[in-house]
DNA sequence: CCGAATCCGGCGTGATACTG
DNA sequence: CAGTATCACGCCGGATTCGG
C-alpha cells in the first residue's frame, strides 16, 4: 500500500476483508448495481428537494422516457427508497417522495457528485491527451 | 425541503443550482456514467491495494472476461485514473496502478460502499415486502 | 504473458399507441 | 394525469480464436 490517506486506506482494507470480496453475488454489488442505474440516482436527487408528481418529474428530467420513468420509480419503490401516494382526485394525481432510506443516500452520493464536479475537467483533458497520443 | 441533515441539504442545493441541472450533456453526468460502469469501480478498488499485473487482476476479479478487463483498463487509462507500465522482460509483463486522480476517488466511493454495506439488508427486506404485496 | 479481433445473443432503451 | 402494452433497435458484454 502506498501512502493513501488514512480514510482511503480504511476503505481499501474494508474492501479487501469483505466476506465476499468480489463474488458476483456479493450483496454490496447488488446494491451498487442499482446505484449504477442510468436514472435511479438522477431521480433520487430530483426528489431530494421535495415530493413531486409524475409529470412534474418528467419535466424536471427532460430526457427520460415515460417508460423508464415509470420503471425506475417502481424499482426505487421496491427498494424502499421512494414512497408512492395516490390521491383520489379527478383527474387522479400521484405523488412520489423519498423515504428516510432514500434520503440517507443523498450524502454519500453527494460526495461522488462533488468529486465528479471537481474532476471532470481533469478527466476531459486526460481524454484529449490520450486520444491525441493514439 | 424537509428536515434533511445540513450536509444533505447542501448537496441538494448544489444539485439544483448546477449550471446544467439535468441536461444530457452535463459533464457531471458524463463522469457519473463511468462510475456506473459495471467494472470500473471494481477495478479501481482492486487496484487500491497496490499496483497489479494483468493476469493478477483477472484472478482477483474472477467473473470479468478478458475483453472487458482490457477494455475497462484502457478506458480508465484514458480518463487518467490508471497508469500503465510495460516491462521489457521475457515474457513481457504489464503493470497497472492508480494515478493520484484514481486514488482520489477511493474516499467518495468508499462512502457509497459503506452505505450499501449498511443498508443492503434493509433493501433486501423491502424487496421481499414489495413482492409479496404484489 | 498480454493482449486484439471477431462473432453473436440478450437486454436495456426508446418510440408509438392505447387505457382508466 | 398517470400509467400499460407492444415492437424494434442498439450495443454491452461473453465466448472464442488468433497474434506479438
Amino acid at each position: 500500500m502506498r501512502n493513501l490517506s488514512e480514510e482511503a486506506a480504511l476503505y481499501v482494507e474494508r474492501w479487501n476483508n469483505a466476506p465476499d470480496g468480489n463474488a458476483g453475488d456479493c450483496p454490496v454489488r447488488g446494491v451498487l448495481d442499482k446505484i449504477s442505474d442510468k436514472w435511479s440516482m438522477l431521480l433520487v436527487m430530483t426528489l431530494a428537494s421535495g415530493p413531486k408528481r409524475f409529470n412534474q418529474l418528467r419535466r424536471e428530467v427532460p430526457d427520460i422516457s415515460q417508460k423508464m420513468l415509470t420503471q425506475t420509480l417502481r424499482d426505487l419503490q421496491r427498494d424502499g427508497m421512494v414512497g408512492r401516494r395516490v390521491f383520489d382526485t379527478k383527474p387522479p394525481s400521484v405523488e412520489y417522495r423519498l423515504t428516510p432510506l432514500g434520503e440517507s443516500i443523498i450524502v454519500p452520493f453527494g460526495h461522488l457528485i462533488q468529486w465528479a464536479s471537481a474532476n471532470h475537467n481533469t478527466i476531459g483533458a486526460a481524454r484529449v491527451e490520450f486520444d491525441s497520443a493514439a
